[in-house]
DNA sequence: AATACGTGGCT
DNA sequence: TAGCCAAGTAT
């Protein structure tokens, strides 16, 4: 038991514990005995992706390929392909390497430690410690945009956080339950309360199981002093978007596609190339012959 | 440390 | 409508 922790902050993790045991959403990835693979899948399509949108992927992913091996067997454009238009497609490839690097490294099974976690491809601080604590119950703060906006409010009194920093992890653990069954069960309910009460836009103060210990609350819901990150450029006429017309092309391509293929698709030249270029750089795409390309094999 | 990276729903 | 926002990661 941390002693410095104030009253309020150390009544939150029961408050949340309680409101979540008795109003978490039914996940896939909450069912029983759903697996570190299934996981681990799911925080990747998670990652910058409403859940709305990952479940019915998450659903053929799993029963197409059950296991980090059966992943690992087929080709990269597979999962690129099954992906379909979850978004950031370079996750599937990630996803894809880290499946491989499971089978080579750890005999096929997912890591439940940190540190070997952070060492595959595409995972980061977030996933590495939500595979952590949701697959293996280890004791570790799992820190995402909910949870820092909800530590930024019923804690820090701000309407928003601050941009994301390694003290994040500090904060969170310092509300951290001593026991690791609470403690997972409180990294999944302050993420969850930031999801669907505490959320970004309009929340529903009226709902929440800590508004009584809410500093932003208890100071009259001050508005937000410091400097908004800067927002998403616009998608129209972005290479982001022509990225996603040339994949969307190779994706539905059962033979390679050729350069005028592509360049009907986008007319404009230089966004054509650049865009092109960048999805060659990532491995999205391959160069099979003269003008010719396809999704890595 | 700042920036690039998809897609689509919501207000 | 245009902009905001969504269980981040890599460079």
């Amino acid at each position: 038991m941390n002693v410095t922790v104030p009253a309020a902050s150390a009544a939150i993790a029961p408050a949340v514990n309680a409101w979540f045991r008795a109003n978490a959403r039914d996940l896939p990835w909450r069912r029983d005995g759903f697996g570190a693979w299934g996981i681990l899948v799911s925080e990747f399509m998670l990652q910058q992706t409403p859940v709305a949108r990952v479940v019915p992927r998450l659903e053929e992913w799993l029963s197409r390929w059950p296991t980090p091996a059966a992943l690992a067997a087929e080709p990269a454009s597979a999962a690129v392909r099954a992906w379909a238009t979850l978004g950031y497609p370079r996750r599937a490839l990630w996803l894809h390497k880290a499946a491989t690097e499971i089978v080579n490294r750890h005999g096929g099974v997912v890591p439940g430690d940190v540190d070997a976690l952070l060492a595959l491809t595409g995972i980061g601080d977030y996933t590495a410690r939500a595979v952590a604590a949701f697959a293996y119950g280890h004791r570790h703060p799992v820190v995402d945009t909910n949870t820092r906006r909800v530590i930024a409010r019923a804690v820090g009194g701000q309407a928003e956080p601050a941009p994301p920093a390694r003290r994040d992890l500090a904060a969170m653990d310092a509300l951290l339950p001593d026991d690791p069954s609470e403690a997972a069960c409180f990294n999944a309910g302050i993420m969850e309360l930031g999801a669907i009460v505490c959320t970004a836009r309009s929340p529903f103060c009226d709902g929440c199981p800590v508004r009584e210990l809410c500093a932003w609350r208890a100071q009259g819901y001050p508005a937000y002093e410091g400097r908004r990150r800067p927002v998403q450029k616009k998608y129209e006429g972005s290479v982001r978007q022509v990225r996603g017309v040339i994949l969307a092309a190779l994706r539905s391509a059962e033979q390679p596609v050729t350069d005028a293929a592509i360049a009907a698709l986008w007319p404009e030249p230089s966004l054509r190339e650049t865009a092109l270029a960048g999805l060659i750089a990532d491995g999205l795409a391959v160069r099979r012959g003269p003008g010719t390309y396809s999704l890595p094999q």
